[in-house]
DNA sequence: CGAACGACGATTCTATAGAATATGGGTTGC
DNA sequence: GCAACCCATATTCTATAGAATCGTCGTTCG
């Protein structure tokens, strides 16, 4: 298979074989000829759930060659997808040495956290008093609804929950008046996005009612200081919330590889 | 040239083909063949300074073949690159309409530097504590050295105060053990290097030594505060310095195209 | 026996060609 | 005269092939 019987070189700490030892069925989406034009996007998401699965694990070597394989794409948009996630720090990107995955530990989630919680909070403080008060109050009665619900269909109940929350952040972001602050916030969304949702289909905790009361009730905090024009008091809400998640999420990593 | 003498077509609000109206000799490096691996980097750089030189214009639609032709390079390492100015915000991907360069303004450099501020106060009140007390103190001694010389050689010099900027601005981002943030600390320095390089060209007042002793008063300022330990001092002084930078800086920005 | 040199192989990087897509003008029908 | 439809062209996007580069192994010299 590579030529006289050697086995393929190793340049990085793990094998480069790991990509046929685990079956990756899973993942390789059947040669589902998604639309021209966003084929990167659906890589880099790909890409993405990969890295935080643990399916492609830190210090690995990926070879563009059995990347474009498993995707059933050509090098050429695989090779975009990496540089597009270099530019998020998921991977180093050495030159004419090809792209590694970085590590992600507790403590890597921990300062994307922190990280999030600068940037947000900042959003917070400039994006009070420029919101719709309609917009706000709409928002805090779904939050409410959400925590007058005790006992729902658990499926339409968390999707709805998620969906607020996205709502709630985004919305904060694009009113802060600075585009750039809002291009971190949405970059550093993305991460812990796929994070999250790795997280959340691995933890029993699937569906745990107990959290999204938790965030429902941080998040009406926001909202309500949002309204009252606090922005001290708003920013130190959203600080807490993430915090919070910081705290709930991180236990979800996958198993940590032995410290080489 | 196009076919049945028809003008090429216009998608966005500037013309294509203002790249060969304007004389653009001066930057299309000549087929110079960098060095293989280091093309696409070299792309961005020379990318970001046409942007900021205004040579492309903002709103204009970018072509992959006339940028090809202009750096002597293939398709691939453009839209290379195309990519990875998208991810700094740049410029605006649109999936299978090509690129769009983003409107650079006054209000862009002050978002810029508010975000900036904001990364960096948070990374100098991590930093305070972590950094060797050797090298604030190496670095505080060269800053007294720059403020102690009236008239020395203009050219040595503004280097070195170049130098010595972006070597603490970098130390606190390297000492404030959040690898995330330092990461968006680098991305926005890249912007805004990039913005300021091109007004110092374009500004009479190149060398200004006024300039270089203030931000030289508001370095120290910062080193000392990270010596004393004083963590909230200096991130306010930080504060002062980029919003300082904030205030010189914007005023160079090329003619605003008029409002559409 | 250890270290340095040379060569092979794998992999990345760039270039070119072909297919899909969107835009704008021309034409037809009302 | 106006609006909707259709076609042609430019441009983007993907795929494939060739050239340069880096890492590793085998050999040779000290």
């Amino acid at each position: 298979m590579y030529g006289n019987g050697r086995l393929p070189k190793r340049l990085f700490e793990d094998t480069t074989t790991v990509i046929s030892q685990t079956p990756l069925n899973s993942a390789p989406q059947p040669p589902e000829p998604t639309e021209r034009g966003s084929r990167r996007q659906t890589l880099v998401q790909g890409l993405l759930a990969d890295v935080f699965h643990g399916r492609l694990r830190p210090g690995q070597h990926l070879v563009t060659q059995h990347l474009a394989e498993r995707f059933g794409v050509s090098h050429t948009p695989i090779r975009e997808a990496l540089i597009e996630l270099a530019g998020t720090g998921v991977i180093d990107l050495l030159p004419n040495r090809g792209a590694i995955v970085r590590r992600v530990t507790p403590q890597d989630v921990r300062e994307l956290c922190q990280t999030r919680r600068i940037l947000e909070c900042a959003a917070t403080k400039l994006a009070c008093g420029r919101i719709e008060f309609q917009q706000l109050h709409a928002l805090a009665e779904e939050f409410r609804w959400l925590l007058s619900v005790t006992e729902a269909t658990l499926a339409d109940y968390v999707a709805r929950a998620r969906a607020l929350d996205s709502q709630l952040h985004d919305l904060i972001a694009a009113s802060c008046s600075n585009r750039y602050l809002a291009q971190e916030i949405g970059r550093l969304k993305i991460l812990f996005r796929a994070f999250r949702d790795v997280a959340w289909e691995r933890e029993e905790a699937r569906n745990d009612p107990h959290r999204i009361v938790i965030e429902a009730r941080e998040h009406l905090g926001i909202v309500e200081a949002l309204i009252a024009g606090g922005a001290q008091l708003a920013a130190r809400c959203m600080g807490q919330h993430i915090a919070s998640g910081a705290r709930y999420w991180s236990r979800a990593l996958p198993a940590d590889p032995p410290p080489v």
